[in-house]
DNA sequence: TGTACATCAGTGAACGCGCGTTCACTGATGTAC
DNA sequence: TGTACATCAGTGAACGCGCGTTCACTGATGTAC
């Protein structure tokens, strides 16, 4: 029962509270759900005084903000290395879904704060402009898979592929679905499935025939 | 200032207490959102003391359930007024798409309390069985819209649609579409755009021929 | 038809709780001279 | 190199709050005889 070395070491300043709150938040998040995710208790897991993240953050809501922004940069991060991977340009889309979903599996309750912060909004929020967001690089997929999509289709395409992933992200998690998962050889091929089935992500390009 | 009439007949037992507060609930959804959704604030706007709810829930919880529960019901029943209403067969999914991702954006807190009831589970929820609830009807339509599926293609399907007008539903609300929106007749062009670009709805049977 | 009594569905006061936030404070750090 | 002092980043106690839930109660209702 004694202190750890660490925590016997502990100076008064911290060094870099800001980062430990967002971390000891997501360690919350991680045990024991979105449910238990207060100001004080990311205090307490951090090991520092309830009053301590006023000094790093306005309020609970700005703590809750970084804590989904480092979620969005991490999905990014994610959606970057599947681009990378992906043998060609035209099955890069595809693996940015199956990235995009697993990212949200794996993160169930981390994915739910980054949510929440959105259904709040009406206006996009600021992260999904930068170069490296998910958004972003999916409207590159979109544009390298060589549709060569107007401004409009772009947009269309790019809102279609995103609810596809965040609709199945928030679906895959039942039970009723592990014999179909089974069938299809796991939790990827049934994301890859079901997107594939949602057509976005393996023919981007297929509405630049001429209709009718 | 005075009472209304009916408050000042108001009687000693309520006669439909139950009812009525889920209809105070949902009221209260409506005009301050999901996070006013407490159980003194629903036994308040019903008029009623806070322990009275209990007579009729064994708590919180079993409260919202059947607050979730009535939005389902009533998701369920636009679906079929679109089935109905459809002209044909083929294209009774793509309205079901459209009743669906519209019942959501009208009910916007509502539908919030449904899915965060969802959420918590990793089992479909029991009304999801009934022959009349969402579910069953988006099935129901696509086998007779003609793809004759087997049993892992029609779940695959139906997977693949609710997981569309799911992530519709949740991110149709960002004013950075409002631009497209317009060019595609409103908000029903918008939403049918989408669904339609993901094809599940419009059609159905496209995996049934024989690949390569 | 009347009456005794069990049951049902309310009341309102109280419980303990954890929360977000503020406050006056203090120890540590960095900088000007 | 030392020293005075401003600033930074913590502490811990306290604030008021609304919450979910329980409790002993009481008024209304329904039923057996």
């Amino acid at each position: 029962m004694r202190e750890t070395a660490s925590a016997a070491a502990k100076p008064y300043h911290h060094g870099d509270l800001s980062r430990a709150l967002v971390q000891a938040a997501r360690r919350i998040l991680e045990n024991e759900g979105p449910a238990a995710l207060s100001l004080r208790a990311v205090a307490r897991e951090a090991g520092v005084s309830p009053a301590a993240p006023y000094h790093h953050f306005k309020d609970k809501n700005e703590l809750l903000e970084a804590v989904a922004e480092e979620g969005w940069e991490q999905l990014g991060a994610e959606v970057a290395k599947a681009r990378e991977a992906a043998p060609n340009q035209r099955s890069a889309l595809s693996g940015i879904g199956v990235a995009y979903v697993t990212f949200a599996r794996q993160n169930p309750a981390l994915y739910r704060v980054m949510y929440d912060g959105m259904r709040d909004r009406t206006e996009f929020p600021e992260h999904a402009k930068d170069a490296s967001s998910g958004w972003n690089q999916v409207e590159c997929a979109i544009i390298a898979a060589g549709g060569d999509p107007d401004p409009a289709e772009l947009q269309l395409a790019t809102i279609a592929a995103w609810c596809a992933a965040h609709g199945l992200a928030e679906m895959a998690s039942f039970r009723e679905f592990d014999a179909l998962k089974e069938s299809l050889g796991g939790e990827e091929g049934f994301i890859r499935a079901i997107l594939d089935h949602l057509g976005v992500f393996v023919r981007p390009g297929r509405d630049k025939q001429p209709a009718v």
